[in-house]
Parts: C-alpha cells; structure tokens; sequence
DNA sequence: TTCAGGCTAAGGGAAAACCCTTAGAAAATA
DNA sequence: TATTTTCTAAGGGTTTTCCCTTAGCCTGAA
C-alpha cells in the first residue's frame, strides 16, 4: 500500500485527489493538510511515503517545504503540483527535493501513474512540462545569433575576465601590453552594451561565450 | 519524395545512411559531401529539403555550417548527427539553425523517422537526448543546495552586483553608507571564494541567486 | 592594390573595486 | 536572558577598472 498525503488549500482539490486516492486499491490516504505549518507539524509522526504537494500555498512556498519535509522524513517522495506550468517552479522544487512534478489540470490516470511512479524512486515530470523544458534549454541559447560578433581576440580576452582574471594578469597570459587588454576591454563594454565587468561576465555566460 | 543530402567524413556512415535512405520510396538521396566546404558551395545551387550532417567534420564545424546552410537556403531542415551525446553541441546548432538532432548510434526506423519529422518542420530531438537535455537543466540548479548559504542583505547586495550597479548606486538603492556596502561586498569575496565581481556574477548566476 | 577590420599600444585622469581592521547596535536564536 | 549572527559604518590605503582619444601595423577581402 502507497501511504499519500495531500497538501492543498484548495477544499475542492483537496477532495478531488483524496477521492481519486480512495478509490486505487494499491494507495491509502493517510493525511489531508491545507496549509503548509500543520503539514509540516504533522507530517513528522506520519509514516507517508508520497506527497502530493501544491506549490502555491498560503503560508509558505513550495520550496521552503520541500526542504523541511526532505530534512525530517527523507524517505518521503514528493510530488509537487501547480496550477501553473511553470519550468522555474520546477527547478527549484526539484533541487529542493522534489521527485515528481504535474500540473493541476492532469488527468486522473496520469496522476495515478505519477503517483506510482515516484513511489518506486522514480522521478515523474508530466510530459507537458518535459517538453517545454526542452524548448526553453534550447531557446536559452537561441538568443545566440543576437550576439554582437566579437573579433577573436575578444573573445579570448572575455572568457579571461569570467575566469576571474584582471587586466594586467591577461596582459601577462597573452604577452600583450595591459593597455592593450584595457583597450579591448573598453571595445567590449561598449559592444555588449555593459556598464562593467559585471555586465560583461553576465553576457559571456548567458550567451555561451565561455 | 523527400530531396535528401549528406554530409559526413566517414565513408562508411555516409554509405550506410545512403543505402537506408535509397531504399525508402518516399525519400530520394539528391548529394553526398565529406566535408563542409564542398557541401557549403553545392547546396546554393541543390533544392534540398533535408540536410544530415555530421557535426564533426575536418574542416569546419557543426555550428558554421549550420549558419552558412540557413543563410542561403533557408529553408532546408537540418538534421545534426554526431558520435556523442552532447547536448551542449544540440543547443548551438539548433541555435544555428539545425531543427533535428540524432547520435550516431540511433537505428535506422528512428533515423528515417527523424527525416519525415523534421521534413515537415517538425523538431527532432532523439529521446535520449531529451531526457539528457532534462536532467541537466535540473541537475543545473541542484547545486543550490551546496551554495554557501548569505545573508539576505549579501543575497540582495549580491543581486545589485549582478544588476550591473555600483557600490555608491547600490548605497543609494538601499540607503546605507557606501563603506557598508563595501564590507558586505568584501564579505561576499571571501564567503563565495572568488577573486572579484567576475567571480561574483559567476556564482550568482550559477547558483540562481538572481 | 586599396581599404576595412582587427590587433596593437599609450597618455592621463577619474571612478570604482579591493583589502584589512575595528566596532557598536540590532536581530535572531539558544 | 545570554550569545551568536547580522547589519551597520569608518579609516586609510592599494589596485583595478573605466573612459576617451589617437595611431601605427598587419591581414584578408574586394
């Protein structure tokens, strides 16, 4: 039996899922929360082995929750659910000790399955969310072709200053005058469109540069 | 009938993909190249509707071809093929331009099945690298975890660097004498153990701190 | 061969960042 | 309540970055 706990401070969600939980011969519902303090209060004595987690809750965000539940019962599978079809949300709960992801608007069985699914170890990211995570990763760095074409030396001078180098140390690294650096480095401040080194480590990794 | 070309510097890639290609009835092989420069100067004059091309070749690479194909006939859909399952590789020449992207290995119904996909303009990414392309963008952010944990003032001076404002701006924003600026940015330096604002943006960016 | 683009370099000054140290007040936490 | 952490601030100095401008040399493309 899949021990399930829900965390939902939407009553009607909340009943939804407890129902459709009921109902699977292989899952129990143990606990229903609907904010996060009581879920996090209670969940210590429960043995639960999946939670289904709304990111959106009142008193506390998803991430915050994930970590404490993860530090208390480090066992628990969570299964993180949103209204909102967001990748960042995603992210972060996944770093923070999230296993599964699905939208609200999921299907029955599709939810079911996740449920199973994270049960047994295994990460669960409905395939909506699977592809728009492809398509931002690739569009990410589609913004390459807007990139000012830097001349080579430029280039090479940039990653030197991502990797922390200062202008008379790249001198030393290219065996060119430290003017000579700051020159191109004036040329990229201007090309990028940069205020400072800040702003140019920032482009360099956005696009790729490094 | 879809006008198909290749270009691969291995003889026996470009006789096997061939062959499994002439034997399709909906596909007809137009041209071969084993390098990038031959296959830059026929393509202008072909009407090719797909375009396999090996990432790696001798003289060029991946990415320029990519660009120079789609600058002269842009629109033909570039299938990438390469040895490794790279996906930093997927995302430049997608951003260049590629639509379909397979490793080497894949059989042979997936590679014709990736032909007609990306024929009528569909992206193809082979499902290996889908899932690859997923666990990292997560495993990107899992390293928050590891992250030296700020203050919420060093966080928020942290941002303000990252923003691109200086020291006496960020006194300003947050209406503190610049000297305390200086020392949380100090601070910072030596908690995230980098050298300089380069260093900060780094780690910022990398940790999702903005 | 002309010419643009890229690499080199410098003068000279202003602004910003880096560095270490000390220290009181306010919060957070034990 | 006691103790640690965080936030605040400053003195006083060094190094680095930022800024604008000018200019010779080299190379690849027209």
């Amino acid at each position: 039996m899949i021990k399930v706990a829900i965390t939902d401070d939407h009553p009607l969600i909340l009943k939804g899922i407890s129902e459709l939980v009921a109902k699977e011969s292989d899952m129990e519902l143990l606990a229903q929360f609907n904010n996060g303090k009581d879920c996090l209060e209670a969940i210590k004595q429960l043995d639960i082995d999946v939670l289904l987690l709304d990111y959106n809750l009142p008193d506390m965000d998803g991430e915050q929750i994930c970590q404490a539940v993860k530090s208390t019962n480090p066992s628990i599978r969570i299964l993180v659910l949103t209204s909102f079809d967001e990748t960042g949300i995603l992210k972060k709960t996944m770093s923070a000790g999230a296993i599964g992801y699905a939208i609200k608007t999921v299907k029955d069985e599709v939810l079911l399955d996740a449920i199973r699914t994270v049960y047994v170890g295994n990460q669960f990211i409905q395939k909506e969310l699977q592809e728009q995570l492809i398509r931002e990763s690739i569009l990410l760095k589609r913004t390459v072709g807007e990139t000012p074409r830097l001349t080579r030396r430029e280039k090479e001078i940039l990653k030197l200053i991502t990797d922390e180098l200062t202008t008379s140390e790249i001198a030393n690294k290219l065996t060119i005058s430290p003017k000579t650096v700051e020159t191109h480095r004036l040329n990229l401040l201007h090309k990028l469109n940069v205020k400072n080194t800040a702003g140019l480590v920032k482009v360099a990794l956005k696009f790729n540069m490094v």
